[in-house]
RNA sequence: GCCGAGGUAGCUCAGUGGUAGAGCAGCCGAUUCGUAAUCGGCAGGUCGCGAGUUCAACUCUCGCCCUCGGCUCCA
């Protein structure tokens, strides 16, 4: 018989008959391995371990510590859904079903909605077909029989994928158990070990994800190869939960958004005023002291401006309607640059002025679809930390540069220390949805990915992902719980300048047309506020919180004391809260801890005697009596220091 | 926008056609207390809005408003 030769990660050779499965090499190596392997790597393509190998190959076999083998383990829970729901209720139309991050999904077609007692059924069957351990087989077709095969049982959508995805004469299936699904694999060997799912959810997708097409009932699962994991992940989402800013944004009495005024617009409540007021004094100083130039435009312009910018036509769908004053049109304005261009033109510009750094904290109103409003994140109005960079082209590379360097001033400000460097660029194959030629916008990428180069920056390149005017960077934060969030963007322009005929006189006393970079770093006021209260579980730093002290009494008869302690701090200018409810210490700390007030002054018989204060931190207890000077010096130079605590 | 689930007191939630409930918060009183909830009382509602069915609607039907989850991750 002939022998192939297997080459294993680590350099190792076998000599194994043509033929054998890398579920037996898998065993051979050690049984252990035979065990806990899920699926193997070919020549760097996933195949299953019950595949027959049969010429010289690198092989590797993957468990579950391989984040390839853990989807394709998702994958087969996937399958396994799929399975239990066609026991279940036989005619429903199969649509895809593939791994995500956290577990699987497949989608669906059924008259009646599935319902939550419907999912626990399901979950039941899936339980019990993996308890039978069934085999994952692979099967191959002739795509006309497959079609064939789809056509009898009115599994129209996977006819669709089958047409569409299938290039060989022939195309794979696999097989659970009476369930067989049209699918390039690979998979697990059998059911057996996908034990930790739990169905989490059933919703609405559009088939392909494409609106217009027919809606798809999505059941989703969360699985993982261990319970453990599932378990840290279920942890996880309470944690997410429990730092909720749209919970904690009432609980904290920061902001909030009513029915009355309309959906994604936000109300913000004196302590979440007091944080917006601390977060934006900081970001003032910090432009000023950049070279950046302050200034504010209006919230209406005239719509002719809007067609001019070519909002009216790339953003229409963002927009407000427009509002008819005196027989001409006026625009809610949906972005800061129009406005700040019109102060780049209000006169003759010379080179010696550029670069420009025009900032605003400018509000704008934005149509967003209602079903994909969200607390703070994603609102119909909100306040840019918008700036518009005019330059000449030696200089836009470090413009570039200095934006994103001021970004991550922003990120360790505020405490963030994970964040993912996007580049998007604009989508080839659509050019109508970008202004611009391709060559300028070839040269802008360049100048984009040069500087992210230069810089050292890892960054990931997003096609189709740019805004209509120019490619970007976007800094995307990741916060306490993994979860990403896009906030800074840093934009390339080379429609705008030439659109509004932006000059400036050159050295050479000809007229120029300056380049235009458009940034923000916390996206906007809104969205960021929402990610630092779910970062900080609203427990913010002593300069951001809201009140900073909160001075208890024992009880009412050491009110005179405490009313001087609060004046004291106040004169201080320290933000305090004296609580002289008729309450217990315990509960009058119970409360303060709930408003994760940083510190409290505990003022009792001692105090008064002593002229101290006890402090208690929010995180860190009882920390023991000191002088109210000492506690004052120490709370400012915290404050001042902007520490994370 | 679309699919699904929801909207009952400030908050969290119970209430399957027959006089709207609880806990917390609030107010009043008692208590004067040492590091995460003192006790008692009182008040608080157009049951999201509007139509309809019914002797009777928080409850059933329809429309609208709003909220939540999802709608990118290739068989």
């Amino acid at each position: 018989m002939d022998t192939i030769q297997i080459t294993l990660p680590d350099g190792a050779t076998r000599e194994v008959p043509s033929g054998t499965t890398a579920a037996q090499i898998a065993t051979q190596i050690s049984p252990r391995l035979g065990k806990e392997a899920l699926v193997a790597r070919a020549d760097g393509e996933l195949v299953d371990l019950s595949r027959p190998l049969d010429h010289n190959i690198k092989l590797s076999i993957l468990t579950a510590k391989d984040p390839d083998a853990v989807q394709v383990f998702r994958h087969s829970a996937a399958h396994l859904l799929a399975a239990a729901v066609l026991e279940l209720y036989p005619h429903v139309k199969l649509g895809v079903g593939p791994p995500i991050d956290t577990g699987f999904f497949y989608e669906f077609v059924r008259e009646q909605p599935f319902t939550l007692e419907d999912l626990e059924k399901i979950e039941a069957k899936m339980h019990e077909l993996a308890a039978k351990d069934v085999p994952n087989e692979r099967k191959l077709l002739p795509k006309a029989e497959a079609l064939e095969l789809y056509r009898k049982a009115n599994q129209e959508f996977k006819c669709e994928l089958i047409e569409e995805k299938a290039i060989e004469p022939m195309v794979s299936f696999y097989t659970t158990g009476k369930f067989i699904d049209f699918c390039r694999g690979p998979h697990i060997p059998s059911t057996g070990r996908i034990k930790a799912f739990k169905l989490m959810s059933v919703a609405g997708a559009y088939w392909k994800g494409q609106e217009g097409n027919p809606q798809m009932q999505r059941i989703y699962g969360a699985c993982f190869v261990d319970q453990k994991e599932l378990d840290e992940y279920l942890h996880k989402l309470e944690e997410a939960k429990r730092r909720d800013h749209r919970k904690l944004g009432t609980d904290l009495d920061l902001f909030s958004i009513q029915d009355e005024a309309g959906p994604g617009l936000i109300f913000w409540h004196p302590k979440g005023a007091i944080i917006r007021r601390e977060m934006e004094d900081w970001l003032r100083a910090e432009l000023t002291r950049r070279g950046y130039d302050l200034v504010f435009t209006p919230h209406v312009m005239r719509l002719e401006l809007w067609k001019t910018s070519g909002h009216a036509n790339f953003y229409r769908e963002n927009m407000f309607a427009p509002m008819e004053v005196e027989k001409a049109d006026y625009q809610l304005k949906p972005m800061n640059c129009p406005g700040h261009i019109l102060i780049y033109k209000s006169r003759l510009r010379s080179y010696r002025e550029l670069p420009i750094r025009l900032a605003e904290l400018g509000t704008v109103y934005r149509y967003e679809r209602s079903g994909v409003l969200h607390g703070l994140l994603r609102v119909r109005g909100f306040t840019q930390d918008d700036a518009h960079i005019f330059c000449m082209p030696e200089q836009i590379e470090k413009e570039v540069q200095d934006c994103v360097e001021f970004a991550w001033e922003v990120l360790r400000v505020f405490g963030f220390e994970r964040y993912e460097v996007e580049l998007s660029g604009g989508d080839p194959l659509r050019p109508q949805d970008y202004a611009g030629t391709p060559e300028e916008w070839k040269h802008a990428e360049d100048a984009l990915t040069n500087t992210l180069k230069r810089m050292n920056v890892p960054y990931k390149f997003m096609p189709g992902e740019a805004a209509f005017y120019g490619p970007k960077i976007d800094v995307k934060l990741v916060d306490a719980i993994g979860r990403p969030w896009q906030l800074s963007t840093v934009q390339f322009d080379f429609n705008l300048p030439g659109r509004f005929d932006l000059e400036y006189v050159g050295e050479d006393g000809s007229r120029h047309q300056p380049l235009m970079v458009h940034r923000a770093l916390w996206g906007s006021v809104e969205r960021f506020f929402g990610v630092l209260i779910e970062q900080y579980a609203g427990a913010f730093p002593a300069w951001l919180a809201p009140v900073q002290a909160s001075v208890l009494p024992v009880s009412g008869k050491f009110e005179e004391y405490a009313k001087q302690v609060t004046q004291q701090l106040k004169d201080a200018g320290i933000r305090v809260h004296l609580d002289d409810r008729n309450e217990k210490l315990q509960a009058k700390i119970r409360d303060a801890q709930l408003q994760k007030i940083p510190y409290m002054l505990i003022l009792g018989g001692k105090e008064v005697e002593a002229n101290t204060v006890a402090v208690r931190h929010r995180a860190k207890g009882d920390l023991g009596p000191r002088s109210l000077d000492q506690f004052i010096a120490d709370l400012k130079s915290e404050i001042n220091s902007r520490a994370a605590v």
